[in-house]
RNA sequence: GCCAGCGUAGCUCAGUCGGUAGAGCAGCGGUUUCGUAAACCGCAGGUAACGAGUUCGAAUCUCGUCGCUGGCUCCA
């Protein structure tokens, strides 16, 4: 295994965060769709309106709700202020004269901002024609730098992200320097409805949820059920061979375990209520750690059998909020390929680095080359002593660092028991997604009183990392379906190889080819149905099918194949073995 | 959960003003036996998500419930 070879940083480090001129230009976008909103609407009360990742957005407190209609009626007016060509002007101005001027606005939410500026900070005002608005800058130095630009959804906000608080309106848009920037944006999202694996689920028969089961609960159908089969298989070998130990836990507990573990205190509004059994309360599991701990004392433990690394797929189910389930990526059940490490304070570091590698190999096998690593540090609510937290983000930091791993501060973003360290999977789209995470745990192992007797004698406590690699295996292949836009890598693909006849005259050898790559270990399917060959290949290739074996008189009388792969490559006529022996050579894990 | 939008055949979608439901694909049966992204003919398939209301009459209008989608909040 190569999990302990010094690994290249994957991501080139990230320059100090500022303002590109695409930002900008969407900040000064939104300024302009305020200011059309504002005279289309002049109920409406402005509240914030930032660039985001892929445009901007402005949140109205206003009446009614927008429609469709009215977002039509915004981009038109919004082309106004464009074509006028306005200059945006900064000012300066006094805090208090900003809060009197904006009260006098009518502009409460915007008062509410500035008052919580401390006092005596000059305040910047962005004007552009008879707009202005309390923001920071910077901007374009005119309208008419707003070359392209499209109002893409409007949705509902809290104001301030608080749910208790007032529902705002918010209008997605985004702006370019020209339409084909725009155009090309435009593309882009459309390919991504290409690659939703909800869609992908469905086209390729992978999995379903049905209502009749219940939202965020999964159906594996047969071809999604191989390939996460083959998923587990590689993630179980794997650990094997990197001093993990399998274990296996049941899916309810009684309410004691819950209790002791803090659970049902601080994790009640994800926990589904409980059974009764024989007068006992039970309840479905929301994590594993409980199970794992309470077979670490199962009997008296040595320092000598530390580390301890304990590995489980492991299903767990989690209240979800209706509103947030999303096909594969959220959902109520889901199996978590998670693992317990029970170190010593002396092992913290060594196994942060171990366990950080190893997951690196995982991630890389399945052809992610892009990560995101980010070191999530105390937040405002937590357990514990603030100098073993200190400790233990040192620790963290100190793995990321041998690694020689770039990594951004996510600073109060730890959980509540501990720091941890956040990999983002970086796909085909350029797109992050949270799978792996690596969490240093204090908590836990006070509140079961976990023990190891030291080499002096005296019992010591161990320190416990929870870590899942590829998260929830379900998340994990929404992300590869959308990576991969459904075509599998060969070695974990449900069909790797499909025969296709040309004729009937060809569906006797065409069986043989089958049994004989069956036989062999290779996953194949066949068509030997009456449609011709063009409409055989154009299923396979839609099935996203590695290869297509055509198998016609020629294939007959030679007694071979003659393989296409799915990116319409066509390789010469060779014996059954001998692709065989192709398959068998190309399908395995990326390597790392 | 909250805001908005949507829910018509297995899938993708039409359906005028409220007048009693339609196509393509998939499925099934037949014909065809064909060489690299869709052969032809036929058949079947719907309590219009569910429930109530308005109306002579509801897929269409109203209300409620459920579900989905895009966000918010939360997160593997």
């Amino acid at each position: 295994m190569s999990n302990d070879a010094p690994n290249p940083p994957p991501v080139a480090p990230k320059a100090a965060r500022e303002h590109s001129p695409l930002e900008t230009l969407n900040h000064s976008a939104s300024h302009v769709m305020a200011a059309a909103v504002k005279r289309l609407f002049p109920g409406a009360k402005v509240t914030i309106g930032p660039a985001i990742d892929n445009g901007f957005y402005y949140d109205f407190d206003v009446e009614r709700p927008f429609t469709e209609e009215d977002l039509v009626a915004i981009e038109a007016e919004m082309a106004k202020d464009v074509k006028a060509d306005l200059e945006f002007q900064r000012e300066e101005i006094d805090r208090d004269q900003a809060v009197e001027m904006f009260r006098g606005m009518g502009e409460s939410y915007k008062v509410e901002i500035i008052e919580g500026i401390p006092a005596g900070t000059t305040i910047t005002l962005y004007r552009h024609g008879d707009f202005v608005d309390l923001c920071r800058g910077p901007h374009v130095d005119r309208t008419s730098r707003i070359k392209a630009y499209k109002l893409t959804n409007v949705a509902g906000a809290y104001w301030r992200g608080d749910e208790r608080r007032q529902m705002l309106q918010r209008i997605y848009g985004c702006a370019f320097t020209d339409k084909k920037a725009l155009d090309e944006h435009l593309r882009k999202i459309e390919e991504a409805k290409k690659r939703d694996h909800r869609r992908l689920g469905k086209d390729l028969d992978l999995f379903s949820i049905d209502e009749d089961i219940g939202g965020g609960l999964v159906l594996w159908h047969p071809k999604g059920a191989l390939t996460r089969y083959l998923i587990e298989e590689f993630w179980r070998r794997e650990h094997l061979a990197s001093g993990y130990d399998l274990v296996n836990s049941p899916h309810i507990a009684r309410e004691n375990l819950w209790q002791t573990s803090g659970h049902l205190g601080w994790y009640k509004e994800n926990l589904y209520n409980g059974m009764d059994v024989d007068g006992q309360q039970y309840l479905v599991k929301p994590m594993n750690c409980p199970f794992h701990i309470t077979m670490f004392k199962n009997r008296l433990r040595s320092y000598r059998d530390l580390p301890m690394r304990w590995a489980e797929l492991g299903t767990v189910y989690r209240y979800e909020r209706s509103g947030v389930l999303h096909g594969l990526l959220r959902v109520r059940g889901f199996t978590q390929d998670d693992a317990h490490l029970f170190i010593t304070k002396d092992q913290l570091n060594y196994e942060i680095e171990r366990v950080t590698r190893f997951c690196l190999h995982i991630l890389r096998s399945f052809g992610f080359v892009s990560f995101k690593t980010y070191l999530a540090t105390r937040p405002a609510k937590f357990v514990g002593e603030v100098p073993a937290w200190d400790e233990a983000e040192a620790a963290l930091k100190r793995g990321l660092d041998a690694i020689g791993l770039d990594y951004e501060m996510d600073v109060g973003g730890g959980a509540f028991y501990g720091p941890k360290i956040d990999l983002k999977l970086v796909d085909a789209l350029d797109r992050e997604w949270q799978c792996s995470t690596i969490q240093v745990d204090f908590q836990l192992p006070e509140r079961f009183q976990l023990e190891y007797v030291a080499p002096d004698g005296s019992r010591q406590r161990p320190i416990m990392l929870h870590r899942a690699l590829l998260g929830s295996i379900e998340r994990f292949f929404a992300v590869l379906l959308e990576h991969y836009a459904g075509a599998l890598p060969l070695w974990i693909a449900p069909v790797q190889a499909k025969v296709l006849t040309v004729s009937e005259k060809s569906e006797e050898f065409g069986r043989e080819v089958e049994e004989q790559l069956r036989a062999a270990g290779v996953r194949v399917e066949k068509d030997l149905s009456s449609d011709k060959l063009g409409a055989k290949i154009r299923r396979a290739q839609l099935e996203k099918a590695p290869y297509m074996l055509v198998i016609g008189d020629k294939e007959v009388a030679a007694r071979g194949v003659s393989p296409r792969s799915r990116d319409g490559r066509q390789a010469e006529m060779m014996p059954i073995d001998a692709f065989v022996r192709q398959v068998l050579d190309e399908s395995h894990p990326s390597r790392s």
